[in-house]
RNA sequence: GGCCCCGUAGCUCAGCUGGAUAGAGCAGUAGCCUUCUAAGCUAUUGGUCGCAGGUUCGAAUCCUGCCGGGGUCGCCA
């Protein structure tokens, strides 16, 4: 249960009740919250529906307020309403709504914390879509957690969510690839090599000069670039595939959908035919661009261009679709994949872009209303930069050889918890700085650590209760029939306040696109616990496992037991794993 | 020059789509280990929310204009 959304309802209907004009305002009632308010003596939920609807009526909000407070005075679950400030109404609720919350968490396990919110809507979410030329570097990594978390966040927020990767695949950096290999190919028979710059130096095609020996001997050897070129070009494209599989699959990443930019090219394809549709609709011509302001590019070449006309649908100017030579601009290929999307039903796209591409969101935005209407939603989510730091000093990168940190250099280093939780311990477009250092301490300082000790820690609580009290039953049938009413202290309504708050957290993250706060939920989540915890040591009776009080132990038990499937939850979304102990 | 992102405590950052007296961690200061894991906790210091206007019952949050930092700017992907 979210009793939060629970007491949305009530209040809505409450208003409806009180001021039947109102049936109907979907605009003006979906402007109402609840909330918990800011400071926690003002009681356990909040609502400013007083002073939303106080305008259109025209009456004073604190009159309203009024009428709202004796209609809730009814409530059987309210103790007590109050009106405070310019219109406020707080409630506090009775005890057992708290432990009713516990009882659902029991009951729900698992599911406590997922929603309808979506109504199954299908959502594409974009990520990754590294250029398959190597490995995946730390730059990709940020994206790549960000859009697996996201893309699990909705899915448990009730949305219909595809999880896809797309292949650049078709660019001329795909030739430059082959011809990295061939040299590669040429290595492995023998041959003296020198990498021209410009071609791909990365040792990681090696191997890929190898397999291509095993699988052509030197048949490809001595022949025109246009004999070899495609059958190598398959061959490394594969070969990068699986690579940069690899490499998310060290931090459990696995999309469901690959979709290969070269499918979308050539005589019948979906360019052709998106382009074809766009030039019915009359938002394809032939024109000329200003040179951008500012700064004229060296190679400036005033010229008609076949141009989309972006800027009827909200970007700054009309954007190119075909090069001087008569390929498709990567734009086009972009606006026909997202028109396939589109055809695919989705009704959401997300694309999360690293940062250096956040001129291209209004492009995109552009896109996706043309192709689709106006009825689909675009989200495009940019990526910052991850400074990696060792000890607070940077991590020099070289970049000759292409040696940059790569992803499985950190994720070996560190592990995928830390590397995931790290990431997402921040908002997705502000800065990050990742320092090897403290990822790895085990101590409070380290976010990754403390949540997870928070979760270990209850755990712990559970073994020592079998430890000193073995006779005691603390199945999970015993607690649920534990008396939660001797939770009555403030710490323990503070826990219980705090993960009643999860569905709300869950519901409100997922429809910001904003799995970070999720991430800063659990932390404060641990942080309560561990205090309630060390109130313990100054004050036995407040341990959670008392020898002399088997009833209030086992009711106790059942609270950590709450907070433990929240983080249990939590960490799970964020696609970190919940250890019982520590080593 | 155009566009996008950012600017909140000495440092690193949250701030729940406009709510009440702006929060947390680190650093600083003062405490807590015969006690469920001190791998932790408590107290305390510290802010013209970059600046100036505007919108309204109410702005760190929305709008406009500046200042500062980063990114990007037809035929790269």
């Amino acid at each position: 249960m979210d009793i939060f959304a629970l007491f949305e309802g009530r209040v809505s209907d409450a208003l409806i009740a009180s001021f039947p004009e109102l049936e109907g305002n979907a605009d003006i009632l979906a402007r109402v919250v609840v909330e918990p308010p800011r400071d926690p003596a003002h009681g356990d939920l909040s609502t400013n529906a007083a002073l939303v609807v106080a305008k259109p009526l025209g009456k004073n909000p604190r009159e309203v307020a009024a009428a709202l407070a004796t209609h809730f005075e009814k409530d059987e679950d309210v103790a007590s309403v109050e009106i405070a400030g310019p219109g406020f109404l707080n409630f506090r609720l009775k005890l057992e709504i708290w432990h009713q919350v516990l009882a659902s968490i029991a009951r729900l396990k698992g599911d406590y914390g997922r929603s309808k919110v979506g109504q199954g809507e299908k959502v594409n979410v974009e990520y990754v879509s590294a250029n398959p030329t190597g490995p995946m570097h730390v730059g990709h990594t940020r994206g790549a957690v960000f859009g697996d978390a996201l893309a699990s966040l909705l899915s448990y927020a009730g949305y219909d969510v595809t999880k896809e990767y797309y292949i650049n695949d078709a660019g001329s950096q795909v030739d430059t690839l082959a011809r990295s290999a061939y040299l590669r190919y040429r290595e492995a028979l023998g041959e003296a090599i020198e990498i021209p710059s410009g071609f791909y130096p990365g040792d990681y095609l090696i191997p890929v000069g190898k397999a291509l020996v095993e699988e052509f001997g030197n048949s490809l050897l001595d022949q025109p670039e246009s004999a070899w070129l495609a059958p190598v070009k398959q061959h490394v494209l594969a070969a990068m595939m699986e690579l940069i599989k690899d490499d998310l699959r060290k931090l459990n990443i696995e999309h469901e959908v690959f979709f290969s930019e070269k499918t979308l090219h050539g005589a019948g394809g979906e360019i052709e035919k998106t382009l074809a549709w766009l030039r019915d609709e009359g938002f394809i011509y032939e024109g000329r661009l200003e040179p951008p302001k500012g700064k004229t590019p060296e190679d400036w070449e005033d010229r008609e261009q076949t141009l989309f006309r972006a800027s009827q649908f909200g970007d700054d100017v009309d954007r190119p679709l075909i090069k001087s030579d008569g390929s498709y601009t990567y734009f086009a290929a972009d606006i026909a994949y997202h028109r396939s999307k589109v055809l695919r039903g989705y009704t959401t796209l997300i694309d999360v872009l690293g940062a250096d591409h956040s001129g291209y969101a209004s492009r995109i935005a552009a896109a996706v209303k043309a192709v689709s209407g106006g009825t689909a939603k675009v989200d495009v989510r940019f990526c910052q930069l991850v400074k990696l730091l060792r000890n607070g000093e940077p991590v020099k990168m070289s970049k000759r050889s292409g040696d940059l940190v790569t992803l499985a250099d950190v994720v070996d280093e560190v592990g995928p918890d830390a590397t995931r939780f790290m990431l997402l311990f921040r908002r997705n477009d502000a800065p990050l700085d990742f320092d090897f250092a403290l990822v790895k301490e085990q101590t409070r300082d380290n976010p990754v650590f403390y949540v997870q000790y928070a979760h270990a820690r209850c755990w712990s609580v559970f073994r020592n209760a079998e430890k000193d009290m073995p006779e005691l039953d603390v199945s999970p049938e015993a607690l649920l029939e534990a008396d939660l009413g001797l939770l009555s202290s403030s710490d323990e309504i503070e826990l219980m306040r705090m993960i009643g708050s999860w569905p709300r957290q869950v519901a409100a993250a997922a429809r910001a696109h904003e799995p970070h706060r999720l991430a800063f939920y659990l932390h404060e989540l641990a942080a309560l616990l561990h205090a309630f915890w060390a109130k313990g040591k100054e004050n036995p009776s407040l341990r959670f496992v008392n020898q002399d009080d088997p009833t209030l132990t086992v009711a106790r038990l059942a609270l950590v037991d709450g907070v433990r499937q929240v983080l249990v939850n939590g960490l799970g979304l964020l696609g970190v794993s919940a250890p019982k102990e520590l080593s």
